[in-house]
DNA sequence: GTAAGCGCTTTCCTTTAGGTAAGTAATAAC
DNA sequence: GTTATTACTTACCTAAAGGAAAGCGCTTAC
């Protein structure tokens, strides 16, 4: 017996797309930390310490590298002060801002789950 | 010198709140097939075969394993139904619709994305 | 001179993700 | 009996992610 359920596959090229989009923005955004550090630098400019201190778990090597990172891809900027001794502030750009709603949407699910996930460890017990 | 950029930390709560629920949704949504796997499921049921040709670059072994994955979060649902051979189909829960927001910022996003990449390689040539 | 802070880098190591290729049990088609 | 299909599993391997801890060049504070 053979189930045949898309013959002829309506709206697949659409589908396609938005899968592709996703697997795009996957592909930037991957890794645990990135749309992490962007929202932390969206909130307000921080220096290397104060981001290592708000990003609980996050080592200063694995924060150096995603910085690197996130600056070449356009989502932050390094700027040196010329102070004494010099202060390094990284600042989110005007392209991580496009990231805002993104970013927004994976906060209000992120919270949502964490409740569902807390009433079914509740039924457990 | 001494630069004093957040003496009493306004709104550090809130700021730390939706770091926090980042963090946690990414946590389950993690790595490359995730989002892509019930972005796939949420728009049709489908068999394993079905979905391996449609995520292109998916091996077996992942998928197999990505799926057992989402299933015990409650993403999707194993379906096996009695035919000679049995079909097994998988669909989306009504839970994993509750990241359809998220996957629809994540695929505009990207999108635009893409474009400006595209624009970004002119420029260099 | 000693200690401490800043913004990292370096080294070493473990874990995880992910890929390739082959195999398998069950059934059906030829 | 041979081959194909479905839905995987298994074994093996590589690359990348990530963590711990120490160090470093510079400067200021004591």
């Amino acid at each position: 017996m053979k189930i045949v359920i898309n013959e002829v596959l309506p709206s697949n090229e659409e589908c396609a797309g938005s899968l592709k989009n996703v697997l795009d923005a996957l592909y930037v955004l991957n890794g645990k930390w990135k749309l992490a550090l962007i929202l932390c630098l969206v909130q307000s400019s921080k220096r290397f310490n104060e981001i290592q201190n708000e990003v609980a778990g996050i080592s200063s090597k694995v924060l150096a590298k995603e910085l690197k990172d996130l600056e070449l891809n356009d989502f932050i900027k390094r700027n040196v002060y010329p102070t004494t001794p010099v202060s390094i502030i990284y600042e989110a750009t005007e392209y991580s801002r496009t990231l805002k709603s993104v970013i927004g949407e994976l906060s209000t699910w992120g919270e949502q789950h964490r409740e569902k996930i807390k009433q079914s460890m509740r039924k457990q017990s």
